[in-house]
RNA sequence: UCCUCAGUAGCUCAAUGGCAGAGCAACCGGCUGUUAACCGGUAGGUUGUAGGUUCGAGUCCUACCUGAGGAGCCA
């Protein structure tokens, strides 16, 4: 008989074997529930979903103490484990010796009980430790190793793109400065503004709000590579899917037109859903009976089906020939709304859905005209309850169409010289997109709040944490 | 930033303008295998904040704060 140190998830994955062992565990109480003789502790030691049941009788010297323990008590437990096939659980150990490790204290805030979002958000230190966010964030983990290993395995290369940047003027959004300049006294320009040649980097610069131009470079040096990192938005969007830290994977791919795009975002959609699915069932499992009931059959629909494709001026047709009305107009030119983009995804066609060929005008400078002159090379995902889940295009890799769009929208050119110049030399056609990794996860979990899927999210008025 | 709704015990929620209430948690006790255990008891409140109306405000009015749902912007 070998007394060995066991995690919970070795003991849930490998119960044959472990079964009849002593084993010794460490972990902290989940609940308690106690008899003049007998109690039972679900023990949780952070390594798996499920808690391990431990049994603990009058035997032990010290049952009157441990039957009263706080939950939170970390504790560590020698015992006999064996199977109870009649039980809600697998297995369970009969304790011969429990130890404390650590105290708790009965006004711990979580208690045997479903608490809400909420409020537990209001505790983000310890909401780790609830049943909820302790799936979120073992999904987080998993499902961002398996974007790597998706674009690992194809050949991608991992680019680390900057998080202190100057080049804004790319329209997705205001930029958090980031400066060393004294607040109380701000050096002046003649003309009475800002003095950035005085600031740390001589220039005005902020957090990135999107690592692709960067990542452009790199595609036309290594052929494929994505960038995964946080990003950042001054926006004062107050929403249940916006939050001012988040992070963004964006794929380059030289060689690459819009078409091949759309066919990788389908390919890793299904493989990430795959893997992870696979990897953390328990999870999974949870989600679809108390989050999103039906979640499972949704995610599998998705691995399982093709994705619809439908250009927008198909999409504004659609939506013209409704049976419902929507509050804002549709028409040719107009960007679609979030109804007009529900209305698609979840009526239409019921699963994800490529928006394809937007008009030039409603989208950012650097995607590719289309031949017809009037729209560019550019694809939304829209996805049922979370909407706009990817967005890309195919580049504009011609030199003098290129310039000619960045001059039509006023921006600076200084800004842009190298951008132009990775056209001039060898600037073949290629195309990427972004994918907001907080929105896949609630895509995933069924969780409906961004705030839920970041382990300390960072919104307008909040950096609590 | 705009619209709508909400804020009462640690948590989830009741209370016609007229006595501040329940379940769970906590605490004390009971119970020989429990599964959000069960049974009995005890304690727990400046009703988000600041004003106002009224004989009387948790309830009505104003402002602000916080949260939720929706919208804009986007990922």
């Amino acid at each position: 008989m070998n007394v060995s140190l066991v995690k919970v998830k070795e003991i849930y994955r490998q119960a044959e074997e472990l079964v009849g062992q002593e084993v010794t565990v460490q972990g902290w109480i989940r609940t308690l529930r106690a008899s003049k003789t007998t109690g039972f502790i679900e023990l949780n030691d952070g390594t798996f979903f499920r808690n391990l049941q431990i049994v603990f009788g009058q035997d032990m010297s010290n049952f009157e103490e441990i039957s009263k323990l706080p939950i939170a008590t970390a504790i560590t437990v020698r015992g006999l484990l064996v199977a109870t096939p009649e039980a809600k659980q697998p297995v369970e150990v009969q304790a011969r010796a429990i130890v404390v490790e650590a105290p708790s204290h009965s006004d711990y805030p979580l208690q045997k009980k479903r608490h809400s979002p909420e409020y537990l958000r209001e505790i983000a230190h310890l909401r780790p430790r609830s049943n909820l966010f302790s799936a979120v964030f073992r999904v987080r983990s998993v499902a961002a190793y398996a974007l790597h290993r998706f674009f690992q395995e194809r050949g991608f290369l991992y680019v680390h793109a900057p998080i202190i940047t100057g080049s804004d003027a790319e329209g997705a959004g205001e930029m958090f400065r980031v400066t060393t300049l004294d607040l109380l006294n701000i050096p002046r320009t003649p003309d009475n503004q800002v003095d950035f040649s005085q600031d740390f980097f001589g220039k005005k610069v902020g957090l990135s709000v999107s690592g692709q131009l960067e990542a452009e470079i790199f595609a036309l040096a290594f052929r494929n590579v994505y960038t995964f990192a946080p990003t950042f938005r001054a926006e004062n969007s107050n929403t249940a899917r916006h939050a001012a830290e988040f992070w963004m994977l964006e794929p380059e791919m030289a060689f690459a037109d819009l078409q091949d795009n759309m066919r990788v975002v389908e390919d890793m959609l299904k493989y990430v859903l795959t893997y992870t699915m696979k990897e953390l069932p328990e999870e999974f499992a949870f989600f679809s009976q108390f989050v999103d009931p039906g979640l499972l059959e949704r995610l599998d629909n998705v691995i399982n089906s093709d994705f619809g494709h439908v250009t927008y001026t198909e999409a504004i047709e659609l939506l013209k020939q409704a049976d419902q009305s929507f509050v804002y107009p549709v028409e040719w030119g107009i960007d679609l709304q979030t109804e007009h983009e529900r209305y698609l995804a979840e009526k239409v066609f019921q699963k994800p859905v490529f928006v394809t060929d937007y008009p030039k005008d409603i989208k950012a400078f650097y995607m590719r005209l289309n031949d017809d002159g009037r729209t560019v090379a550019a694809m939304d995902l829209l996805v049922p309850g979370v909407g706009e889940l990817v967005g890309g295009s195919q580049r504009e890799e011609r030199y003098d169409f290129l310039k000619k769009r960045i001059e039509e929208m006023g921006f600076d050119m200084d800004d842009y010289w190298w951008y132009l110049e990775l056209r001039k030399y060898g600037g073949v056609k290629h195309s990427g997109f972004g994918l907001g990794f907080e929105r896949l996860l609630m895509y995933m979990t069924g969780v409906s709040n961004i705030r839920d899927v970041i382990p300390c999210p960072r919104t307008p008025g909040n950096c609590e944490f």
